[in-house]
DNA sequence: ACACATAAT
């Protein structure tokens, strides 16, 4: 490929300058499920080992900045040991006396649960006792006892809104902040909120260099009345340096029409120039890896047939991994490769925060990302591949350095390198807000404008979560939550539509049938994904789909598990994901009993007739129906036109049946779907069929609206 | 032939 960097010898004197980039590096801290880790100094005692910690240089400093600041600010770099020191010197200072409590959120329920384990260790107690943990499923604290508690961030808003000014906690740790999920960002407003009524609250936000002025300008109440008394109110940043190797930054001397291919030759390239140590390639999905894969491995093949091939050269041992992999292919990503071996892992992000993979020392870069988007004026989600920002770019980086000193190849010139944005915009302004606009009405707070947002989303997503929840009828005409409809609904942890469709199930006679379906849809890769079986999944899925759609079909996989003899042999011979049927079914134990709570009988069901659950669909989803285009579903016969867009714009959207949908081949007159993405198309998924007179019936005012003044909607 | 970044209540 002309004007492609070469590495090692090749390497052309006159290529992009290389860049040292300073990275973190330590197998202790880093708890986003690190699954090997690996102990520097194994016969250090654990004292001598928690000294050693960069963190532990500061205790004091921290120490005192949380006492005379409301907030802190902490930077502090990867394997530092914030997130499990902090917690302990905080106890150990006093923060826990009188039944206080400390609590730490993560984004990721693994984080939580791992790194609760690893300080219960730490401070000799049975997780649970003095330090405890909560997630959605699991709350493994004892009350009045547990001192330090970690917890999703999700975890710590659904507690918010039952306590608003959190009574129980003396200091907030939110972990993780700039990675700026949604949950977050909604606890980070709240929390500015609970500040203003308690100014006793500390609050110690972990950030990345890049975002911690803009975390502490959010939180600066100086300006505020201020009695002289209690803690400063203006935060203050300070700074914890991690352990690092360096990482040698490379760049392409041209741009490359095919990072795809170019990931493939660099690859190889590292193989046969440079020093051992695994790859790690970062690309943006499942086909791009997939076509990634089989390249390297027809490759790997061709090598080993060489016969100029020197005796002692490594073998290439080629892994994907992605989160909708198989339990079993995405063990193999993380297993030292066999001796005489090379690993190369071809990752999506899921490499980039939520897991580590020991031993990578060369990282190749995409520099692009798949990336969610909101419409506000179609009401729908998309995905779409976009370049990644600069602080994922070094996050990506960052796993070439932590076994030694690495190296990173991205597949961009440094001059377009340079025009990458600093970071990815946040999650909240580019989601549909319906459930957290639901959350936050919730919570007392009527006047949602006005809500402090770290970064505010934009006016349209905000508009168009109202409208939604206004047309659920969970809230009224002064946008005030309904009750009692909009108070259940934001109690049921689900989105709005499921749990609308829930609430009328119990009306129409079948609970049983939507418990199963809003707990299906509540696991992702049902399926088990195996390169080249694409086929062979079409098939299985052939076996339970139905005419009726993708949720009836939900129901005949739910009913023949329960009936199986072997559940687990039953999934595997029909490949399905047994650890999603098992998760589905916990899921929809817990759905159950928040019905059972809001007064709904839990135990009725429709048998085989399947027109009270598609109604129940129709219920909540009835602001996404479509119908068959005319002439039998346009030129190409798969084409539908969304029933909200074709009266609001004169061109009707076209919209398809996704390819993973039971219904892919079927023509139905109308239908509801629960979600659509738009990659090339735009495509419907969960689609159930129904009939347009229940659009009608089940949602008047929706649909006489839009016919009656299409521009109100 | 067409296809699902990553999390979470």
């Amino acid at each position: 490929m002309a004007g492609f960097w070469r590495p090692g010898a090749d390497a052309p004197s006159t290529s992009a300058p290389s860049t040292l980039l300073t990275l973190d590096v330590d197998a202790d801290a880093d708890a986003t499920g690190t699954l090997i880790q690996f102990e520097k100094n194994p016969k250090a005692s654990l004292s001598a080992r928690r000294r050693a910690l960069p963190i532990a240089a500061h205790a004091d400093e921290l120490m005192y900045c949380v006492e005379k600041h409301q907030t802190t600010v902490i930077v502090g770099h990867t394997g530092c040991g914030k997130t499990t020191q902090i917690p302990q010197y905080l106890r150990d200072g006093g923060w826990c006396g009188g039944g206080a409590t400390v609590a730490v959120t993560q984004p990721r329920r693994v984080a939580a649960q791992t790194v609760a384990q690893r300080v219960a260790e730490e401070v000799g107690c049975v997780i649970g006792d003095t330090v405890g943990y909560a997630i959605r499923f699991e709350d493994v604290c004892t009350p009045g006892k547990t001192e330090i508690k970690f917890c999703t961030d999700g975890a710590l808003l659904r507690e918010l809104a039952e306590d608003p000014l959190l009574t129980k906690y003396s200091v907030v740790i939110v972990d993780e902040a700039h990675e700026r999920t949604l949950a977050t960002d909604v606890l980070l407003g709240l929390l500015k909120k609970v500040q203003r009524a308690r100014r006793d609250l500390r609050l110690i936000v972990s950030s990345a260099t890049i975002q911690a002025e803009s975390f502490a300008a959010f939180f600066d109440a100086s300006g505020e009345d201020d009695d002289g008394d209690g803690p400063s109110r203006k935060p203050i940043i300070m700074s914890v340096e991690g352990r690092a190797h360096g990482v040698l930054i490379h760049y392409l001397d041209e741009p490359t029409g095919d990072y795809v291919l170019s990931a493939v030759e660099t690859a190889l390239e590292v193989h046969r120039n440079e020093g051992p140590g695994d790859i790690l390639i970062f690309l943006t999905g499942e086909g791009e890896i997939d076509d990634a894969v089989n390249l390297l491995e027809e490759e790997a093949r061709e090598m080993k047939r060489d016969p100029r091939r020197s005796h002692d050269a490594l073998d290439l041992v080629v892994c994907p991994l992605y989160a909708g992999l198989n339990p079993a292919a995405q063990l193999e990503a993380f297993r030292p490769p066999r001796r005489g071996a090379r690993k190369v892992v071809v990752a999506t992000n899921v490499a980039e925060t939520s897991v580590t993979i020991e031993g990578v020392v060369y990282v190749i870069d995409s520099c692009f990302a798949k990336q969610k988007a909101f419409d506000p004026e179609r009401g729908m989600e998309s995905l779409f591949v976009a370049p990644a920002s600069k602080a994922s770019t070094n996050q990506r980086a960052g796993r070439a350095g932590r076994v030694r000193p690495g190296k990173c190849f991205r597949l961009c010139t440094e001059i377009d390198y340079r025009s990458l944005a600093d970071v990815t915009a946040p999650e909240i302004v580019r989601s549909d807000l319906a459930s957290t606009v639901l959350q936050i009405k919730a919570m007392g707070i009527d006047n949602i404008m006005n809500f402090e947002w770290v970064s505010p989303p934009p006016a349209a997503n905000m508009i168009k979560a109202l409208e939604l929840l206004y047309a659920l009828r969970a809230l009224d005409d002064d946008a005030k939550l309904t009750s009692p409809l909009g108070v259940h609904l934001a109690e049921i942890p689900l989105e709005p539509q499921l749990g609308k469709m829930l609430l009328v199930s119990g009306e129409m006679g079948c609970v049983r049938e939507a418990l199963t379906v809003a707990a299906y849809m509540q696991v992702q890769s049902l399926w088990v994904t195996h390169r080249g079986q694409k086929k062979r999944l079409d098939e299985m899925r052939d076996r339970f789909a139905v005419e009726e759609g993708d949720a009836v079909m939900m129901l005949n996989i739910h009913d023949a598990y329960c009936d199986a003899r072997n559940q687990a042999k039953f999934a595997s011979n029909n490949m399905l994901n047994h650890r999603a049927l098992l998760r589905a079914g916990d899921v929809r134990s817990q759905l159950k009993k928040h019905l059972a709570r809001l007064g709904v009988v839990t135990n009725s069901s429709c048998g085989d007739d399947t027109v009270p659950i598609r109604r129940a669909i129709a219920a909540g989803f009835f602001a996404n129906a479509a119908t068959l285009a005319p002439y039998g579903g346009g030129p190409d016969g798969s084409v539908f036109h969304s029933l909200r867009a074709m009266s609001a714009r004169a061109r009707a959207r076209e919209l398809r049946i996704h390819p993973s949908s039971a219904l892919f081949r079927s023509r139905p007159q109308c239908v509801a779907y629960c979600s659509a993405v738009r990659t090339d198309r735009e495509y419907m998924r969960d689609v159930t069929v129904v009939e347009a007179d229940w659009l009608r019936e089940l949602a008047p005012h929706f649909y006489r609206a839009v016919s009656a003044n299409p521009t109100t909607q």
